[in-house]
DNA sequence: TACCAATGTAGACGGTTGTATACTTGAGGG
DNA sequence: CCCTCAAGTATACAACCGTCTACATTGGTA
């Protein structure tokens, strides 16, 4: 009904599309379309009403039952067809930020070259990620909005998804060497984490101004290496004694 | 409608009452109550009829705009009324960790004091926080879910209620001395980090059975742990390079 | 005592919702 | 060629919704 004064830019570009694919009936893509915009900008998929979607789609109201039965039916399948579309683009990221470091890292050879390039590969990641987000806000807003939403099923779904999400990064983590002598119990714990605040992040992140979304991606990459390098030191225990008495006269060499 | 899978134990319980301040007028106690009610199992605030709420709280459907002009309006109301409730006794929570602890760090004075003292702290305050959320579960069902719902307004009083919470930890960590050496900015940005993750993870606490609640609070504890821990390591750089290269063949005096 | 503001109630309105029943269309296969 | 089935449409109905106007009850107070 009436415009909110948030609405800077965000609640028309959702350039995420429901998967035109042959197979499935134009009046069921029309559909989760609609529910797909309707639920970006406005209200929860379960709140949705169904003339509501069915106007907004074009179609007559009773078309909505050849597709579905209930509206938590559609939101299983949206979030179903979104996460298809996102998982292997967030998988990409990754070997495309440590691509470009690795690339660039040939300059600093020394000893310090794990740490700087995993610090490298983690802000890379994290740009990567959130200029993903800007193209594809409406997928995150309705992820984030139905991980705590009303309806069990969707919770669960969003869930699952989130939980595929943070395998992968399991995976990639591994493969990237990112967490050396982390074992692989911890490596899952960390990844989930991440994966939660990331999504989270994301919604701060599509609110933004543009001088806001460069403070998010510092804050967000400053964070998760400050969760990775707390893994990897409480790993190898070794700086433990180093650190268990804070007000050491002597100084490090950096003084 | 009909009653959904997961409907174990907490949906009845909330032990969170709209506040009996004498000056507010029953029928708005009555319909604030109503709605964190029926928010709280059911649907999310902003989607809440006006004559469901009436006819939960057992008034006439006109009583509402006696006190509220929209939904908005009430959800705002009870935001701010359970944040009131909940602020003092989430400090009080931590100093009561931070006493029960030193109490029982006597045993232990050696060198390691500060890690240790830090660590079980933490571990106290996870898991007295999380005994807290289970006696009002309601006021972090509905906390969390407007938090990323679908009135803009109800966002930001949540947002702005959570950042209460978060300069509130930041007080405390500094008067407890739980983050020594690390920087104010590094510790407000730790504490809003902290805040979030532990209001996302209050939902999978309440959602849980027993021993899942055992392990939430054990995996909650040690990731805040790791991140207190990281923050501490890259402030006082010396244990950098022990750990930049990983495969060291020299074993620290510890193996 | 008379007024007044706050609180709660009663009834009614137009509009919207979910859903049931019945009809139309078009493409594919025997 | 006809049969069938999936996809979409048309109409209708009962229930519910937000909101308007008008009235009743209270407690304080001038």
């Amino acid at each position: 009904m009436l415009i909110n004064p948030s609405s800077s830019s965000w609640e028309q570009g959702s350039t995420v599309n429901i998967s035109a694919r042959s197979d499935t009936a134009q009046g069921k893509r029309l559909l989760m379309a609609a529910a797909l915009k309707l639920a970006a900008d406005s209200r929860s998929v379960t709140s949705l009403g169904l003339r509501e979607l069915a106007r907004e789609a074009g179609l007559n109201p009773n078309t909505f039952y050849r597709h579905f039965r209930n509206i938590d039916e559609l939101g299983l399948a949206i979030v179903e067809d979104v996460a298809g579309q996102l998982r292997q683009p967030l998988r990409a990221l990754r070997y495309q930020a440590a691509a470009s470091v690795s690339g660039a890292s040939e300059v600093a050879p020394g000893g310090t070259l794990h740490f700087e390039r995993g610090r490298r590969v983690n802000e890379e990641t994290v740009r990567l990620f959130f200029n993903f987000v800007a193209e594809h806000p409406a997928a995150f807003i309705i992820g984030v909005r139905e991980l705590h939403g009303a309806s069990p099923a969707l919770r669960q779904a969003v869930r699952e998804v989130m939980q595929g999400f943070s395998e992968d990064m399991v995976e990639d983590i591994r493969k990237l060497a990112l967490l050396p002598g982390v074992d692989d119990d911890t490596v899952s714990e960390l990844a989930a984490a991440v994966t939660r605040q990331m999504f989270q992040m994301s919604l701060d992140y599509i609110e933004a101004t543009l001088d806001q979304r460069e403070m998010i991606i510092d804050q967000a990459a400053r964070q998760i290496f400050m969760l990775f390098t707390g893994a990897m030191v409480l790993k190898g225990l070794q700086p433990l004694q180093a650190m268990t008495n804070p007000p050491n006269p002597r100084k490090s060499p950096e003084a």
